[in-house]
DNA sequence: TTGCGCATCAAACATGCGTTTGATACACTT
DNA sequence: AAGTGTATCAAACGCATGTTTGATGCGCAA
């Protein structure tokens, strides 16, 4: 007569995944919306629909939990990475940027972290919070995930330049557009800076197309000044 | 015999502040290291000396104390702001460009929140931790520091590109010389991401000038481009 | 049936936080 | 001398956090 006592275990049997699977889940969406630090474990269990001491059970602790969702942001943004490298390399290189560029700014400024549906702008969500407060799993991330993007890049812009990988000039033009690229990500400050801000589809779109002409514009500039003794 | 009780009004006596004023540079330091967030107020007290009470005596909260440093930040920036924008206004709108890149860029990078001797890099630090997290103050924040250069900026862009400050030309082009600006902030995950990111004072130095030609080239180009329809 | 390991639970623990309290000493006025 | 307001103090309050604990039910092997 009474309420079961293990009512979870009749939940588990109507949605099938495992508390482990529930809690990463709800960690990914709370890890991605509010960065590690702001996240609480509480929380996290109470959307997962679990005892407050499972995180510790499965992942032995807030941080092993954290790792975990890394983990699959890390994998999963291999595909992404493949979407943002042109397929054929023998494109000319600002055509390649272009297609970058293009792939790359709606994602930065995707603003729901939805986990599912494959639109993963959950994971730009967490770099950012990565970037803003950096966890022990900071160098990490940035080996996986920027490294691989950043020498993609370097390539480009070495071709453009007509120089080599080390040249300070490659790493300031990276800089300049992923700079660029990730201003558009979502941010309250500068939302009440500049009035307008560019929030719809196709304002995004302009935004990419802007970030190309004027880049590839100073690529062209810089290509022309004094190439450093070699 | 015994230690003095009230050991402080000796310590006063030695540094001849008062507590508000020493409580007001702990907080100041300390915010803009670690942001509004992450600073306690326990911490500002060990630092000023002072008792933990202190801060709700004088300030009537943590909030109240940040708004203090915050008002004095705005104040501080004034200056800042003159020494961006270029004394004479006849000059060509490039070079007025070129002074204000040259000017902001080691500005946000420095690395040092020192309060005292000038150099205000504490704002920056703190106005960084404002973009990233925003308080309650951010609104006030943003009017007063981020809109008179956004508007000194557009004024710049619009006589560039030959145009009128709505158009969407401007404002994408302020944002992507802010962005690059901001981009040479200190950032560990950066760092990490990027060996050799620029530290010493001739690196920063030659990133602001990559940042002026960059940029003017990718104006100029923009400026070709389809101008709206009026 | 017994025993063991696994997963879960409510409850408590330890810590850190911003804030409040009530007492106390001092400077100054009346 | 008595009274008053200001500034400071140690201590505690109330809350949120990550983590730990010991008990409980369950499935399964011996």
């Amino acid at each position: 007569m009474t309420a079961p006592r293990y009512a979870h275990r009749h939940r588990a049997a109507t949605s099938d995944v495992a508390t482990r699977e529930r809690l990463i889940d709800a960690a990914t969406e709370q890890f991605a919306e509010f960065g590690f630090r702001r996240t609480s474990v509480r929380d996290i269990c109470r959307a997962a629909g679990a005892n407050v001491a499972a995180v510790n059970y499965h992942f032995d602790g807030k941080l092993g939990l954290y790792k975990e969702v890394v983990s699959r942001a890390i994998q999963a943004m291999r595909e992404t990475t493949r979407a943002l490298i042109v397929p054929d390399p023998a494109l000319p290189a600002d055509e390649r940027l272009r297609h970058y560029v293009r792939a790359y700014v709606p994602l930065i400024a995707a603003r729901e972290a939805q986990v599912q549906g494959g639109r993963a702008g959950w994971i730009h969500k967490l770099m950012r919070h990565e970037s803003a407060e950096p966890t022990p799993l900071a160098p990490w991330i940035a080996d996986e995930v920027v490294k691989p993007r950043v020498r993609h890049l370097s390539r480009i812009l070495a071709e453009l330049l007509g120089t080599t990988d080390d040249d300070p000039r490659v790493a300031r033009c990276v800089i300049s557009i992923e700079a660029q690229c990730l201003s558009y990500a979502p941010n309250k400050f500068r939302e009440c800076a500049l009035q307008g801000w560019p929030t719809t589809t196709t304002q995004i779109a302009a935004a990419a197309e802007h970030i190309a002409d004027f880049s590839l514009a100073g690529i062209r500039q810089i290509a022309t000044e004094h190439q450093p003794g070699a």
